[in-house]
DNA sequence: ACCTCCCGCCATGCT
DNA sequence: AGCATGGCGGGAGGT
């Protein structure tokens, strides 16, 4: 039926080539076909359309030009050391486009080396094809066939591209065999989504937990079980990860039943697990193995079986390989004592939970209410598993419901490939039921885990009061932290993230307990609209969960992502001054964000390393006054860096910039304390007070691939709309300000909204829209925590 | 020797 | 049954 629908719609277009691939591309045919990503895609299709959208022009030189631009980064390096890279093209790619040149000297071309055939390149054709911002208005319908055949690969590797990009919205699939190409309109609101689920599943927490794992282990540590772990626990279930699935945007939902089936372990959920992780995690560096951990459901680490880790990683290197393509994120390197991780880092856009928000502080119209309903139904959907697995799922009492829930969901969603669903609308009439169900659970989940989080937190709280010692949380601790590390060098090394130097362990608990839904301060933050809609009355957490406009892009490089944290970090600060909360509305998104974050860095800040019960104490205490200070939290993530800083203050005022001395001595500093590895550096930072150490680190690696690569891609694609450029993050530039700033432009929303989902036809535009309604999204829950203890280390790329 | 990850078998589920 | 999807992990290229 699927197909038939699509031949439907297309058959205008491309009828005639749907199915048939054009195969016999022989070298020159391929070439335009490849160079030609839409129409290639037509074949011959009678549609101008699809390309044309931008207007960029593809000849055959332009595509090459692309293409190299896009691998050569890579390949380009590593054939001039070969020697191989000048003559001909040296690129593989191209020559598998234009394999008709010599064979003979590039044969080893004509043999494509396993790199030739890499995911990542593979990735980076399938892109050069489609524009970043297609024009809605086009048919950017992508027939998987004909994509294989001109890209040569066998169709399970399109799936393994596809799967990713849809992970990430960027296409949607129409029907069997064919794809709806989106290119980045969504992205902003497809990440900001996901930074909501991520913060609602806590994986900051979880990254924390495992890290603190890591650490116990090495270092008999505490073992007492934490306070943070129950929470966590409790929150996420045994798993310390919730299990979710693939999570929908209102506009963009899976239309195949097959799709669905295999939704929970699917590429698809496995990728925007992934891309969340980056997301929450304040140095948004993450190791494959804590990915991997996580993904897997950690909490059993023990369990753990290593094939199953090793295929998760696998899978993860599959993933990487697109989102690295795709510039969000680029290899590096943290060095731990025990040796290097692979790991990735952000590149990509930062982004606040929804942060299009396009106007927080209009009122919201009823259209805007039901939308962020849907918006938040489909969260709903996402966060309980369909299998029963979730953690949400956990609880008994919801098990029926999820069961129901599910199978009707899967009526629903049995609908093969047939375009159906759309938002709102038609989701509430077809869905419309299951989504109420979902909303249900959600809300009654959610209920139940913070009052469970809760409870720990209190208890946390009051044992901490009762310590008395509570250090102020912010400011702390640089120093104290410093210290504490010291004793416990290694304990920071665990960390798979690079983090921020400071607080290894420390930082999770504190930092829990701010966060706590139930934190009055977020309370604060709630939006009315969002609480009611979102989640139940509680307000929870979600509401907390603002979006940090103010981080805007985050950019390309490692010193883009330094000058974004120190713009964070200082919009923080700012926001820690201004404790409260509350935050005239406009301000809301951004005190939002900036209490997330801050929370996350104050973990870092404080944390002590617990060496001992002692240090539990002082973690107690810290938590303590966090909780108090809770306004005050401010600084972010980066304080967690100031290892130096001596006023606690001053670290969370200013993040890292505690550079002031030289950087070197800050360097030596830090590693004399153990704070960070030796092989790091922190750089001087720019700016005094601005950067951060930890993303100077960052910046330290810079990534090869990624920037070679796109720009040249980039330049090619990018171009949209003015608005839209920002969108690719690259682009945006961050500033420090404190006041978040909207990243996108609104209008770019708008405009994104209604292109968006064309699926099935006409687009309609009413889904998109939910989306940008942050507040729905919003509703998660934040979780402050910032895991990331020092670690860290150099990033290096991959190369 | 380890890191990456290509390759394609084969299960799953729709048609 | 046939086909589209895509989970999965063996094993090989790279470094």
């Amino acid at each position: 039926m699927e197909n038939e629908k699509e031949n439907l719609f297309f058959e205008p277009h491309k009828r005639g080539l749907m199915k048939t691939p054009l195969k016999e591309s022989t070298a020159a045919n391929i070439v335009l076909a490849e160079l030609q990503p839409d129409f290639a895609g037509s074949l011959t299709t009678p549609t101008k359309p699809k390309e044309v959208s931008q207007g960029e022009p593809w000849t055959p030189t332009a595509n090459l030009k692309m293409l190299i631009s896009a691998v050569s980064p890579e390949i380009r390096s590593r054939d001039q050391k070969r020697g191989l890279f000048d003559n001909r093209s040296g690129l593989p790619e191209v020559k598998d486009c234009l394999h008709e040149h010599l064979s003979g000297d590039e044969y080893e071309k004509s043999q494509p080396s396993r790199k030739e055939k890499s995911l990542g390149l593979l990735c980076h054709k399938f892109l050069a094809r489609y524009p970043n911002y297609p024009n809605p208005a086009v048919n950017n319908d992508i027939c998987l066939d004909e994509v294989a055949e001109e890209l040569n690969v066998e169709r399970r590797r399109i799936y393994d591209i596809v799967n990713v990009l849809e992970s990430l919205h960027m296409v949607s699939r129409l029907a069997k065999n064919r794809y709806t190409w989106h290119g980045r309109h969504n992205l902003n609101k497809t990440l900001g989504t996901l930074k909501t689920v991520g913060e609602e599943n806590k994986y900051a927490e979880q990254i924390m937990m495992i890290k603190k794992k890591e650490y116990e282990q090495e270092f008999d540590f505490i073992k007492s079980y934490s306070i943070e772990d129950h929470i966590i626990k409790s929150n996420t279930g045994q798993n310390g990860h919730p299990d979710m699935c693939f999570v929908e945007l209102p506009g963009v939902e899976f239309r195949a039943a097959s799709v669905n089936s295999r939704k929970d372990k699917s590429l698809r959920v496995m990728s925007q697990k992934f891309v969340m992780l980056f997301l929450v995690s304040t140095p948004q560096i993450v190791s494959l193995e804590i990915a991997a951990k996580i993904l897997i459901g950690e909490d059993h680490v023990e369990d753990l079986d290593k094939s199953k880790f090793k295929t998760k990683i696998r899978r993860l290197y599959d993933i990487a390989n697109v989102l690295s393509s795709l510039d969000l994120i680029k290899k590096v390197h943290v060095t731990e004592e025990r040796g290097r991780k692979p790991a990735f880092k952000w590149t990509g856009p930062e982004i606040s939970p929804n942060a299009n928000d396009p106007s927080p502080l209009v009122p919201f119209t009823p259209s805007d209410w039901e939308v962020r309903r849907s918006a938040k139904e489909s969260c709903a959907k996402n966060l309980f598993s369909t299998r029963g697995k979730a953690s949400f799922t956990r609880h008994p009492s919801l098990i029926k419901l999820v069961k129901s829930i599910e199978s009707d969901r899967r009526k629903i969603n049995s609908a093969p490939s047939s375009p159906v669903k759309t938002n709102k609308a038609e989701s509430s009439q077809n869905s419309t039921p299951f989504p109420n169900k979902m909303a249900q659970l959600a809300a009654i989940c959610k209920m139940q885990l913070e009052e469970h989080s809760s409870e720990p937190r209190k208890k946390v709280k009051a044992q901490l009061a009762r310590s008395g010692h509570c250090k102020p949380v912010a400011p702390p601790d640089p120093p104290a932290n410093a210290e504490l590390e010291l004793t416990a060098p290694s304990l920071i090394q665990p960390l798979g993230v690079v983090p921020l130097i400071p607080s290894p362990l420390s930082s999770a608990l504190p930092v829990i307990l701010p966060q706590a839904p139930a934190g009055p301060s977020y309370a604060i933050y709630l939006q009315p609209a969002q609480a009611q809609a979102v989640t139940p009355p509680q307000g929870l957490s979600p509401t907390l969960c603002p979006t940090h406009s103010s981080k805007t892009t985050g950019s390309k490089d490692s010193t883009d992502a330094t000058a974004e944290k120190a713009a964070g970090d200082a919009p923080k600060a700012s926001g820690s001054s201004t404790p409260g909360s509350l935050l005239p509305a406009p301000e809301r998104q951004g005190a939002k964000n900036r209490n997330r974050e801050p929370a996350g860095e104050r973990g870092p800040k404080r944390a002590g390393v617990p060496e001992d019960s002692g240090a539990k104490k002082k973690f107690k205490e810290d938590l303590k006054g966090l909780e108090n200070v809770s306004a005050l939290m401010v600084s972010p993530t980066s304080v967690a860096a100031v290892p130096v800083g001596t006023s606690p203050a001053l670290a969370s005022s200013h993040p890292l910039p505690v550079q002031n001395p030289s950087s070197a001595i800050v360097n030596f500093t830090l590693q004399h304390l153990g704070l960070i590895s030796p092989s790091v550096q922190v750089s001087a930072s720019p700016g005094p007070g601005t950067m951060p150490v930890s993303p100077r680190i960052e910046a330290v690696s810079v990534i090869p691939e990624n920037a070679g690569a796109q720009p040249g891609r980039a330049s090619s694609y990018d171009s949209p709309a003015p608005g839209q450029n920002h969108l690719n993050g690259q682009s945006v530039a961050v500033m420090g300000t404190q006041q978040p700033v909207p990243v996108t432009p609104k209008g770019s929303h708008l405009v994104t909204e209604n292109f968006f989902r064309t699926p099935g036809g006409p687009t309609k535009l009413t889904g998109s829209s939910c989306m940008d309604l942050d507040g729905a999204n919003k509703t998660s829950l934040g979780t402050l925590f910032i895991p990331q203890r020092k670690l860290e280390v150099s990033t290096e790329d991959v190369h």
